[in-house]
DNA sequence: AATGAATGAGGGTTCATTCAT
DNA sequence: GATGAATGAACCCTCATTCAT
């Protein structure tokens, strides 16, 4: 017996709400902020448009619901690897793959967020509020400070050599987005394992000719 | 005699054409390709709405235009580095510095571009035509080609270790972007060359403790 | 035991009907009819959507039950006075009074009846039908016939002069709504008093200067 | 020779603005200002939707560009009359004839602007600024102030009764409002001389028999 | 070549009403 | 009887593009 559709409609088990998001999801990976519309949201929602308005203000508080939602458990995993007591040259290589797999997953959704959040449009009306553009950017400021508490730690242990770690963290941060955005990284396992590798490899050790290699 | 406006009527002298180019620059990077209205672009041009279609089919090509006409100096002075008679460690120093000098002075522009370029919007009407994108997305690469080429020289010359050298120049490429992008580089010439040399010594030899170092 | 709720819930005793024109009474004479919405009121009366429907029809006609209860008393009472055995000058003064309380009290909700009753949007869907809108104006003509009552047995005992008393009870009428409505008159019972025989002198001998005065 | 079509063509000759103007004043009439919808407007005025906020800037400023031009003349004539070298009494009569004929040529368009103007819906967005909306109520308060001025002069020249002119002026001018707008003038002007002559003989010497008359 | 009035498809949002529980 | 999630028609407004002058 499912406890969630005790007497089996149609609805889909998920909830208006979660069909909803599931839509908004695509629609604005595939279209963008601006030419996704709630028309087109809804009807692969398959649900009316007054319902998006009943569980969202608004579209920019709809996609900011479905950003929160989709990086919860990705933020989790990284602040979880950062706390693990290890190598940090071995949790830079972890949290490397996880960066990946989670840009991988969501790299056409994240692409959209990172041209609204930029600072463009500062002025008239805008999408979106200024302050609701800070919380966007704070999530993301965050992810990267994972990096730099692990990359510190290396530091720190003296296997990283000293740097100004909040820019090494976000040139990883730079190298890892571009190797997804850029489709260097497929959706398979081995894959991301293997670009893992590769970027980890870069990053520590230069492509400069050494007499250590 | 005036050389660009023989009849010398009030016209500042650039033509309406490059009016308007120079308003739609400021207005696109100011507001995005979709914020950005004719409206507001011939009000800083001081034009009527009929020259823009004069001069330009419709809204996206003229932005087309105007990312070509302003990238090809750029481009220019990167393949003249690329056959420059030099070591190829002093050619990805120079490199770096023409790129990074590029990026920063029109970096709100092209970030419009980047957003727009993105697979986003593959169907339906939308603003950018498939076949659009990929003359874009040519011009990207090209600049990159121009990186992956240095660095294919070093490595034949055995002062860089082996790698994808595409990997590698995309890798290389975003760090850069990042850069900039993230405010870590000024306008200023000392600004740039500090960064520059900064990207260099990382993406050479890499961040972790060695022996060498 | 408690008469108005047998089974004793939390209900506060007015029941939910009661509950919903209270509520209704509050948001019309606040926002007009238009920019009153069913989610304000039941809002306010802590109700919820549907039970608004199962007590009236639509809420055109929960705006028209809220008209007919509110003035039920009120025509009531100034039946009354038309009917008492005394002197038509003092039952005028009566009347002026009834009626001035009866609009202080209920000013902003009359206002939004008053517009909505006007021949406006005769045609095409509207809001209010024609034939709802002759009840409502069938409610006002039979308090303005009170007063018509009143001044023809003032003329038939000759105290009043003869004249068409349909107007002249219009006029009278008119000039009460306007000291309401223009805020000349205070909700408390001076203010009333004081008015009320403004108005009775104006009405009865006139602005201009005779030697009568 | 028409000065203002000289290729004679399709166009009215009265330009779109005045078309748009001509079928707002319709449709508001009609509907009022909440129903009256933009969609109408335009069918009304054979232009297209996008006219109309070339001339406009929103529905709202559209509404009172209408009362502005509409009222402009006759708040003209009033002026001319109050400044007239003439007795107090007839310049009563002359005033209350020019406000009945404007009444009853705009009395539905101005029924809805009194309706819009009133307190209701102070709070919330509304359809009417705070601002807009004192705007409205100057230019009524300065028709009715160009009564007080004529009642005033005859108190000062002893032919009129010392009494609130402010109220006395609200109270003609409720008169004749609700005069126009129950109907009792018609479009004619013997209509309009009579009831003009009935409502200044009731405001001057009132309804009570008196021996004076 | 230059102009700008006119256009209308399309977008986000509101809200009265229904109906299954 | 009471409820509120779901609905979609309707509304105001934007803006790229056209075309007659």
């Amino acid at each position: 017996m499912n406890n969630s559709q005790e007497h089996g409609q149609v609805d889909d088990g998920r909830g208006k709400r979660q069909q909803i998001l599931d839509a908004a999801y695509t629609v604005f990976s595939r279209k963008g902020y601006h030419r996704a519309t709630v028309d087109e949201i809804i009807a692969l929602a398959d649900t009316g448009k007054g319902t998006v308005y009943n569980y969202f203000v608004n579209k920019e508080q709809l996609f900011y619901t479905l950003i929160k939602e989709c990086s919860a458990k990705f933020e989790a995993d990284l602040a979880a690897i950062a706390a693990l007591d290890e190598l940090p040259l071995d949790k830079v290589g972890k949290a490397i793959k996880v960066f990946l797999e989670f840009y991988v997953a969501n790299a056409d959704l994240w692409r959209v967020l990172m041209y609204e959040m930029r600072g463009v449009g500062t002025e008239g009306k805008s999408a979106f509020t200024l302050v609701q553009r800070e919380k966007y950017k704070e999530r993301f400021t965050h992810t990267i400070e994972m990096l730099e508490k692990i990359l510190q730690e290396g530091i720190d242990q003296k296997v990283i050599r000293p740097c100004d770690v909040t820019k090494a963290a976000h040139g990883l941060f730079s190298v890892i987005l571009m190797m997804v955005f850029q489709g260097f990284v497929g959706q398979n396992d081995e894959s991301i394992e293997k670009v893992s590798r590769n970027i980890a490899d870069i990053f520590l050790y230069g492509v400069a000719q050494t007499n250590n290699n």
